[in-house]
DNA sequence: ATAATTATGATAACGATTATCGCATTTAAA
DNA sequence: TTTAAATGCGATAATCGTTATCATAATTAT
């Protein structure tokens, strides 16, 4: 689901968000290890929306010492400095968003297969600034979430687990 | 934040959404239970997003016997029953809703005061399911959360509530 | 190098929600 | 209206994601 890349482009994008996270961290007064360090690039060598279990899994593959506590403490400075989001699909958990396509975005999500999918539309801001407006609201953030079925929908990877998670979880309703 | 009403009005509308329920229980051959009885009525006199732990409050002071548990199982079966929507708005726990003003809606949520208001635009909607068939995805459901700073920004009742709270959980950081 | 500060890792604590279980209540049938 | 089977209840333990704690380790400025 959140897989790891390794191009020459990617290596100089890890190196660039890195480096403003050194910038963030000294402005702080903190101070820079090695587990921040690894945590950071391996987190911007990830694609997607990335759960803490995710990363920590992908941490201990380069450094199995490192612990839980450190995976979350990282990425809260990580969305601290700017460089990360976090999002809540609902499921419970929160993911984490470092390398986005286009820096503002809404979700589609596939209720089938898991995948989400990101969007903008300049026109949907648009509206929304001016419903915001006629109500006398300052919008300082906002999260669109569209829930459905995405078009792959014959060939969805997850179909089957989650169609086998639906109906364990269905037991006793 | 949810205060409960009793007018005419309101007991009509709660004896339809409860044989709304009832109708709905039967339909699946459970049982109806004074509990359940109770739950629901209190539920449907309460206006706004409820919690939990707003809903058991006034659910003890008609009977004190009733527990946590049976609240959020009876949450659960007013949820399955499509007479009510549960809404997680980031601060970690849900919140139910069954008396909207309008069928479907959207939110703005005031980091200040905490208020929640709800609106609905056809435009926006429309082009939610234009961009969603653009990319082939079809929708189910949809959530639009705008996070700002409401118009009664001066007169924010739970201002300094908030501002305490923040400087508390900001010991720290 | 040294001292002060900050970070780490293991794990306990937390808060919201869910599961468990013995007992109570409801339902359908007799 | 009793009876028997099924379902629901209340109390609370368990769970899950996340946060706090604390002794030890690493980093920084001197």
């Amino acid at each position: 689901m959140a897989s790891v890349e390794n191009t020459q482009e990617v290596d100089q994008l890890v190196r660039a968000k890195e480096s403003a996270f050194l910038e963030f961290i000294q402005s702080k007064g903190l101070k820079t290890t090695r587990q921040r360090s690894t945590i950071v690039q391996v987190f911007f060598r990830m694609r997607g929306h990335i759960s803490v279990e995710e990363l920590l899994r992908e941490v201990k593959l380069v450094n199995p010492k490192i612990g839980y506590a450190t995976v979350y403490r990282t990425l809260h400075l990580l969305v601290a400095s700017g460089l990360v989001e976090e999002r809540r699909f609902g499921d419970g958990l929160a993911r984490y968003e470092g390398r986005s396509e286009v820096e503002h975005h809404d979700h589609m999500i596939c209720l089938e297969c898991g995948q989400i999918f990101e969007f903008f539309n300049p026109r949907l801001e648009a509206l929304q600034e001016k419903l915001a407006e006629e109500n006398n609201f300052k919008i300082y953030r906002h999260r669109l979430e569209l829930y459905g079925i995405c078009k792959d929908v014959e060939s969805c990877q997850h179909k089957k687990e989650m169609a086998a998670r639906k109906a364990h979880k269905a037991t006793g309703g």
